[in-house]
DNA sequence: CTGTTAGCGCTTTCAC
DNA sequence: GTGAAAGCGCTAACAG
């Protein structure tokens, strides 16, 4: 009836005796450290796989004393999105503390690929680990290589440099965002024919890029009747994302969907507004106070989200996990495209 | 340029000497143990806060060396939910063993009361914590304060038995989902005339009652055009869903939408294909092997999903931070509501 | 009521 | 190459 799951209780002595040899050999191989003769290494190895020895990680944390330092390298300027992912990080202000951990925030110019590199390379050598919301850039790639061939753990966070060296990347799957959002304007559309503006930041930007693509993709095969419009660029930024969109609306009486890829969403509400065009299906990108408040409105209808929360927890967790060896709980830290529609607001 | 966000690097010996008193007693006030002038106290708490002092929780779990034990107390029988969150207690067991933690499965009749509570009864005193799947029952209740009472950490698990005095509740608000479900349904429809069915497992279930609820309310208020039919009531069993569903679909034509809001899913689509309704738009709950390929083929328009992953580790989680006396960070273990489609299938 | 002390299971010098 | 021994910062048992 009762089923056990975990069975471990040995410690490193138990598999000392067992191998016959001291403690701090077994810990050299548990940690690869040379000097230890092929032959013991192969006795301690069997050992440890015989009982699928787990050392015990308090006491690991404990005696290594030193605590551990991760630099979290964001965009300057007021980005409601990586604000949330820093308050979320102040939020777990105690439960660092407990374990020792020291995290610093680091604020530069992520779109300028010179100064962000600057930044990372600035870094070498303090920390144990760097989490860096990353441009996709040969400089930049070079630098976060060089982080980690200096030892430092470095996770990408939300925006990722797949080229590089990098240990992890936390964050969402930007195309398959992309098609959940195309999925959505079309079946909320709800009608076969009409057309579909693309508002986006840059098309430069890597996740925007990707988001585009994935919508149309989706567009393109499953929506053949709604047409879609050339994409917009509004630099993430109010005005000139509401400008531009106004006038589109303006030569097009027939827009029926709109897709917002990244910010800028203040001046998209104003400008179907304006236009008295509220009719049209509007989705857009994570959940803030104020997609909060337009979808709770019935301005917006859906938005894309990635939880800013667990992508701070999942950012330092994993960090935590590479510094001390152990294995990431990859299901755990896997970032999900959430869907956020009026009646479940977070 | 760099913020920090923590600064904690004293111990217990240092709030000592600074409140005057040795490491025994400062540790007696952290636990609010007895035996301590009430103004012995006050001095120690004052040292405390002055520092905003955080204890080593790595030095405190490996001095107080007793492993943990945690039971996990499930449906027995073939619920892949379930299984799913088993599954996912598998996948930590090298975190759990890293920890000292035992995590036992005990299964149960969970829908018998009786059983249910004496389960629970059976627990007593063997485990630090217990997370049960449970039945809204006053027996049940009586069972899990007693529990509770022994000194024993309860967290209801996906079902809740919010009289009782439980620690904290891992699952979703029922409510809401309902509500999620009406919406989609409603808004994927896309037109304001036809009947709307239900299948449930049993509205005597707190959670499928609470559901239905929900889902009622924002038919009722968004569209009132659609009409909802009595629910049905298919005990989450394949072969009675799908014998009460093609009854129901041959008495009424004009069926758009279907919200099936437990199990039985097989049957509940077998009744829709071999009715050749397709075109129904069809919501259900939970990404399972079978929910999965439905949502792939385009049976399923939508999964709400409660990620059992997250889940089963929010509850070790929350038992962990309960046993230890420490915070439970909320925001993390909150379980959300997902909304499931085929493009953002996890 | 309060203090002293012996570990918990690792890591890390420092010797051999 | 390998081993012995001194802690890491707490907890808990035992004295006083």
């Amino acid at each position: 009836m009762a089923e056990t799951l975990t069975t471990t209780a040995l410690t490193l002595k138990d598999i000392a005796r067992e191998a016959g040899v001291s403690l701090a050999t077994v810990d050299r191989v548990m940690h690869n450290r040379p000097g230890v003769r092929p032959d013991t290494v192969r006795r301690v190895r069997e050992a440890i796989e015989r009982h699928s020895f787990q050392p015990h990680v308090a006491a690991a944390e404990l005696a290594r004393g030193r605590a551990r330092r991760f630099a979290f390298v964001m965009p300057s300027g007021p980005n409601p999105f990586m604000q949330q992912i820093e308050a979320y990080l102040g939020e777990m202000a105690g439960w660092l503390a407990a374990r020792r951990l020291g995290v610093e925030m680091v604020a530069t110019d992520v779109f300028d690929p010179s100064v962000l590199a600057a930044s990372l390379e600035a870094l070498s050598g303090d920390y144990d680990g760097v989490a860096v919301v990353a441009l996709d850039h040969p400089s930049v790639r070079a630098a976060i290589n060089d982080l980690v061939d200096a030892g430092t753990k470095v996770v990408t966070l939300v925006s990722d440099v797949p080229s590089s060296r990098r240990h992890h990347y936390v964050g969402i799957d930007n195309i398959a965002a992309g098609r959940t959002a195309g999925a959505l304007v079309g079946r909320l559309v709800g009608q076969s024919s009409g057309k579909v503006a693309i508002v986006a930041g840059s098309q430069g930007l890597r996740d925007h890029a990707e988001r585009i693509f994935g919508f149309n993709q989706v567009m393109a095969s499953e929506f053949p009747g709604l047409s879609v419009l050339p994409v917009l660029e509004g630099r993430d930024q109010d005005d000139r994302s509401e400008q531009v969109l106004a006038r589109l609306l303006g030569e097009h009486a027939d827009i029926v969907g709109l897709y917002n890829v990244g910010a800028g969403t203040q001046g998209v509400a104003k400008a179907l507004s304006d236009a008295g065009r509220d009719e049209v299906v509007f989705v857009g990108h994570d959940v803030t106070v104020l997609t909060r408040r337009l979808l709770l409105q019935g301005v917006m209808d859906a938005a894309i989200s990635q939880n800013p929360g667990h992508e701070a927890r999942a950012a330092v967790r994993v960090l935590l996990a590479l510094a001390r060896g152990e294995p990431i709980l990859r299901e755990q830290e896997k970032i999900r495209i959430d869907i956020v529609m009026r009646d479940n607001l977070p």
